[in-house]
DNA sequence: ACAATATATACCAAACTGGTTATACTATCA
DNA sequence: TGATAGTATAACCAGTTTGGTATATATTGT
């Protein structure tokens, strides 16, 4: 297997944690030291906000400048640009009127195994 | 908390595993009975699918119809419309020319950091 | 060179994931 | 009613993830 720049990841995987999410959604503003993006979150300590950058930057979804003592974390497009493309393929659901009929009558009458989901622990 | 349906699911770890993505891809043509997906992904056990889809049905990104002994699995579009929702945020980013243009010195000039990510194990 | 600041890694425990086999449930059929 | 088909849950296990504390590395200022 060939690495280019880093060990690959997963972009989804590293979608999943809603800190993350979080994280990117700071550096929409602007790029953010890497401190600053842990002091954002109290409840995270250093080390741990310093992996959760390592992840975004092994999917990519990150690219880090070096400043000083500094290194400054901002947006990559790539990775989110094939998210979006991969959602695209549904858009097709949400937008027919079929599918909103659907969804109405889900919510009146649902499907007689939503009560298995129900009754289960 | 209060869940109305069934226990609530992180849609985002929910799309985070592969064979739970192809379920979905396999459902935007049509709806599937759950033996249907399974013998789909021969690797898969059995049990092993209809976790992947009770998992699908937690986050709320499926819903199922019984047909006599057969449950059929088809695309609820809210949740993807909402994941949809979430990537429009970034989209400005890989639009702008700028961004292009960094992306461009970022292929061409890496950061110094990158050496640290070459080097790691 | 030393201290201070900023950030990353090592290591460990707890929690989570995804897979398996065995078993249970539910509906249909004989 | 018993057998069968379709599907779900239970119990278990290995590998991964996440979070913490302690420590290391790197850069700057004195």
């Amino acid at each position: 297997m060939l690495y280019t720049r880093s060990m690959a990841r997963d972009v989804f995987s590293a979608l999943a944690d809603p800190t993350r999410r979080q994280v990117l959604d700071l550096l929409t503003r602007r790029e953010r030291a890497a401190g600053e993006l842990g002091r954002a979150f109290p409840r995270i300590s250093q080390p741990g906000m310093s992996r959760h950058l390592r992840v975004l930057r092994e999917a990519e979804l990150v690219r880090v400048r070096q400043d000083r003592q500094h290194r400054f974390y901002s947006l990559r497009s790539e990775r989110l640009a094939e998210v979006d493309v991969w959602i695209s393929k549904y858009r097709g659901f949400w937008e027919s009127e079929l599918d909103s009929l659907e969804a109405y009558l889900d919510s009146t009458k649902p499907a007689r195994s939503v009560k298995r989901d129900e009754k289960r622990k």
